[in-house]
DNA sequence: ACCGCTATTCTGTATTGCTATCTACTGGTA
DNA sequence: TACCAGTAGATAGCAATACAGAATAGCGGT
């Protein structure tokens, strides 16, 4: 993966994941599967594992252990009253980062604009 | 400083440096004021400094020493045509992250739309 | 000449998160 | 039996920010 993406996965992923649980409780490997299919083409497994027992570990989630078919019991993550406020607070951090590189951006589109 | 914006300026904070020097040159001390100003009020100083020395090493940035009237002389960076290339897979990644990130936010407000 | 003030840069150490790679377990199928 | 697919985890390594503090350089006042 691009280095750039590879840090500024830091600090998103875990509200990238978070965000996935508010739509409907996954399990790890579920999890992975939305992320490439998402186009986060490039994700390691292992990423979203340790992710996951960081967020369990932060009681951002709850879990349950769900027999499959095939392989070992699925871990099912759903996100909890705590993990809910959590996000929102991602979601507030990730706006104010975003508008204010949205206008860096245009200050660079539009440098006669500078002053004020 | 929130531990969320800490995570998440990881990988975003070196784009909106070199953002800033696309505008004009400038040395460290202006960056940090610069910074603050525009709402990153608690980055600290040393964390800037570091990102220069990096940004030097890898050649995407010039320097020129100016004297100061008080104090060591400033070092003025100044964007080169690397750090232009560099700045514009930024924001190629950024805009790849943020598309998705606005898709999960849409995701969670309008649940039903889900399939697709 | 000295003191102290401010502007400016730099230098550790700690903490955190993602990556890469590998291990391990389970059940079906050739 | 051997192999494949689904599923979870562990380890070591690297990169970036935080924080605290030191160091440098000129100037004004006494």
């Amino acid at each position: 993966m691009g280095k750039q993406m590879t840090e500024m996965l830091k600090g998103t992923l875990e509200g990238v994941v978070l965000a996935i649980l508010a739509v409907r409780p996954a399990y790890g490997y579920e999890i992975t599967a939305t992320l490439r299919d998402q186009g986060f083409s490039d994700i390691v497994e292992g990423t979203v594992y340790a992710l996951l027992v960081r967020i369990e570990q932060r009681g951002l989630v709850d879990v349950e252990k769900v027999p499959s078919e095939k392989g070992p019991p699925r871990k099912v993550y759903s996100l909890n009253a705590l993990g809910g406020e959590y996000l929102e607070e991602f979601w507030r951090t990730w706006n104010f980062l975003a508008e204010r590189i949205e206008q860096l951006h245009h200050n660079i589109e539009n440098p006669q604009e500078e002053g004020a």
